[in-house]
DNA sequence: ACCCAGACTTAGGAGGTGGAAT
DNA sequence: ATTCCACCTCCTAAGTCTGGGT
């Protein structure tokens, strides 16, 4: 049937900005396996797209001659004073007509600005209860509410299987629906129990033995703590890296006693194995608990959940998203990162900085502790923060993304991208004109945008040398990042990406470029050694600079959510056919979803047992075939037989053979289209995009339109973070 | 004018879990 | 009942961007 049109489906052709892209190619370099997979999905191409993709279990480390770096990291470039809104702005402030209707209210900013602050509160409540000014967003949400309100509201709650007996019993609040802080206030009450904190340590037992140079040895408890953290870590590759091993003993030698420190000089000499078993047992043991332990677990985990999980914020119980201090450890930088393996220390309430408001139940710290300060900030939103050893950042305990103040958020970074899409075409066709421009830096900030839209890179900050990996987005693209090409594959002016991303990622893409462009890279590589910054005008802050000056409140990566989002819609529209049944439907969505994930590589490591279910499911699609083979001729037969014997009984066999046969047939195009879906979706993640990139009120629509179950594309999880997307969305939702 | 800390979003992997397959 | 596997949740690193201080 269709099964073999959806399995070589070519790439659907899309043209929504006009643009060209070539191949598209990435490799991420991991296992020593190269594998071709052909994905359906590119945006803004004519062209087809092939993927070539090499995995790896580790990140990849790109050769760099360090040595002919050059460059200076930090720059001092001219500042550019910040304008206010308006005076420069590029695109009249047009926004989208549809961006504005459905734009989330605010309140305009200044509307009380010398009203002192309490009264400022007074007001805000009233605006909360009378809703003043309504737009047309409010009243439909208003009129939905009103609707519901007449049903009753127990149906919000879908009794979830009579599994789960304790599902929450209270409605859940509709955030969206009120009326928005807008000068700066996160909160204006917030009640919290402080965070949870790790274990503390445990001792090994006596018989787990250390040994050093083959000499058992008893280690002192803090050179026995670290060690353990070493000994957990034995199965990965982490433990075999030069970086990771010297950071590592280097910052042990310094939680050994001077005995120890003495004795113990070399890593190598240092046997861990029998730390390494004591926990792989102990992780034994535990899965093999018996159910009632398992249960007293679960109990007193969801009993430190009820208390600790969860605050209090203007008047609204909300979840926490990590309540818990990070455990001490090794540092597990990513790719190739200069502080691997150094010791993450344990946190103290002496280090926790408590944010709640004035006048609340301020949490207890454990007993003979104290916390480092209590803070009562209602300008962010976080309960509890403390700075890591590492690199001396800052780390939070935040809400969860379902509460009112990530949701928000969240919604109006979506509508900020519809923003954009309104004033999209100016933007590009300003660009091209830069491309032309007299001065370097307009030239190299027009290029670098291009970039940033056509391919979706990251902005690309610098970074301190020598404190994380070497990786780059655009603005801090080096030369040696490109190569140029003026003829490539049958194709002009290609442009081949090879760089490491966020979190080591590698971005390996060719791409057709316009001539200009080309003629411009030329130009801005000119004289250049290879570690030099390709864009050397250029730095983040001057691009969005220059961004904000063509929108309010743009900056580079809304392009990324602009070009997801559209992207995403585009596919649906192209790829989901109204005859399709269930399956074909969520494969097509998924499709589309994939080809955003490749527009913004996103990459995941092939999951260690694909080859083996990918197999399995062959297995089963063999055997399905065999039988929808046999039953094809058993209803031949039943037909030849009714023919001879026109009697009721004959008549009734063909009928219940045909039945069969057709519930074999969709079955086995379930299984294929679960097989193809599997294989193109081997080394790219979904989940990313899902979550961050794409408008949810797309998928919504889409799943409202074409009757399918919204479950089918998110999962509970991510059904709530996305209930006001569901709650708002009518089938004819556009972007 | 510039730097940097701080705040918040985005990211992939580890490991747990629960339901399907045997 | 046991095993397997897919999916989900948690975890925390690594980005982006803002704004305050000097």
């Amino acid at each position: 049937m269709r099964l073999s049109m959806l399995k070589n489906t070519p790439t659907p052709k899309t043209t929504n900005t006009g643009m060209e892209i070539g191949t598209s190619t990435r490799i991420a370099s991991r296992n020593t396996r190269t594998r071709i997979v052909s994905a359906a999905g590119v945006r803004n191409t004519a062209t087809m797209t092939t993927r070539t993709l090499l995995t790896a279990n580790t990140r990849v480390t790109l050769t760099k001659k360090n040595t002919e770096r050059t460059r200076l990291r930090r720059r001092s470039l001219p500042h550019i004073k910040k304008e206010p809104f308006d005076t420069h702005s590029f695109a009249p402030k047009v926004v989208h007509e549809d961006a504005i209707k459905k734009a989330p209210v605010k309140r305009p900013k200044d509307d009380s600005d010398d009203e002192p602050f309490s009264s400022k509160l007074e007001m805000m409540k009233k605006v909360k209860l009378e809703k003043p000014h309504e737009k047309p967003l409010e009243k439909k949400a208003k009129k939905r509410k009103a609707e519901d309100d007449k049903k009753p509201r127990i149906k919000e709650e879908p009794t979830d299987k009579k599994k789960k007996k304790k599902e929450e019993p209270e409605q859940k609040w509709k955030w969206w629906e009120e009326e928005r802080y807008t000068d700066g206030i996160k909160w204006k009450v917030l009640e919290h129990k402080g965070p949870v904190f790790a274990p503390a340590y445990e001792p090994l037992p006596d018989n787990v033995r250390f040994y050093y140079d083959g000499k058992v040895r008893k280690l002192s408890k803090s050179a026995e703590e670290v060690a353990t953290f070493f000994g957990k870590m034995l199965d990965h590759e982490y433990t075999t890296k030069d970086v990771f091993r010297k950071n590592f003993f280097k910052e042990w030698r310094k939680e050994m006693s001077h005995e120890e420190r003495s004795v113990m000089t070399n890593l190598s000499k240092c046997n861990f194995n029998e730390i390494n078993e004591y926990f792989k047992t102990k992780s034994e043991e535990r899965k093999n608990m018996s159910k009632e332990e398992k249960l007293k677990i679960r109990q007193e985990n969801e009993s430190i959940v009820k208390t600790y999980g969860f605050c209090l914020m203007d008047g609204h119980r909300e979840k926490i998203g990590n309540f818990k201090i990070e455990p001490p450890g090794l540092f597990r930088g990513r790719g190739d990162h200069p502080k691997q393996g150094m010791l993450k220390r344990r946190v103290r309430p002496e280090d926790v900085i408590i944010n709640c408001s004035k006048g609340s139940n301020i949490p207890q710290p454990p007993t003979g502790h104290r916390w480092k300060e209590i803070r009562h900030d209602n300008k962010v939103t976080w309960l509890c923060s403390w700075t890591e050893n590492i690199q001396g950042q800052v780390k939070y305990i935040m809400l969860n993304a379902t509460s009112r103040i990530k949701g928000e958020k969240d919604w109006q970074k979506y509508e900020m991208a519809r923003n954009l899409k309104g004033v999209v075409d100016k933007i590009r066709s300003q660009y091209r004109e830069d491309w032309k421009s007299k001065e370097m830096r307009i030239r190299q900030r027009a290029v670098a945008l291009y970039f940033i839209d056509k391919l979706a890179l990251r902005a690309g900050n610098e970074k301190e040398e020598g404190e994380t990996a070497d990786t780059v987005g655009c603005c801090s693209l080096r030369v040696e990042h490109i190569k140029l090409h003026p003829e490539l594959d049958g194709q002009e002016f290609m442009v081949e990406f090879d760089f490491l991303g966020k979190d080591s990622i590698r971005y390996y893409n060719k791409v057709s470029v316009e001539k200009r462009v080309f003629k411009n890279l030329q130009l801005f590589m000119e004289n250049k050694q290879s570690g030099d910054d390709l864009f050397d005008r250029l730095n983040t802050a001057i691009l969005n600079k220059h961004l904000q000056e063509l929108m309010d409140g743009l900056t580079a990566k809304v392009f990324r959510t602009y070009n997801a989002s559209v992207t995403l819609q585009q596919q649906l529209k192209e790829l989901t056919n109204p005859d399709d049944n269930l399956a074909a439907k969520i494969l097509s969505y998924n499709r589309a979803n994939r080809a955003v994930a490749i527009l913004c590589n996103h990459q995941r490591a092939a999951p260690k047992t694909f080859e083996k279910s990918m197999a399995n499911l062959q297995t089963k699609i063999d055997a399905k075939r065999e039988q929808v083979l046999l039953t094809r001729r058993e209803v031949k037969s039943a037909k030849a037989d009714y023919k001879v014997r026109r009697d009721e009984k004959f008549r009734k066999i063909v009928e219940n053979k045909r039945k069969t046969l057709e519930r074999l047939e969709e079955q086995l195009m379930k299984l294929e289209v679960q097989a193809t879906d599997k294989e193109e979706n081997k080394q790219i993640a979904l989940g990313t995009s899902k979550l961050n990139y794409l408008d949810p009120r797309i998928s919504v629509a889409w799943c409202k339109k074409w009757i399918v179950p919204m479950e089918k594309v998110y999962n509970k999880t991510q059904r709530d973070k996305f209930a006001w997307a569901i709650d708002m969305a009518d089938d004819d939702y556009e972007f």
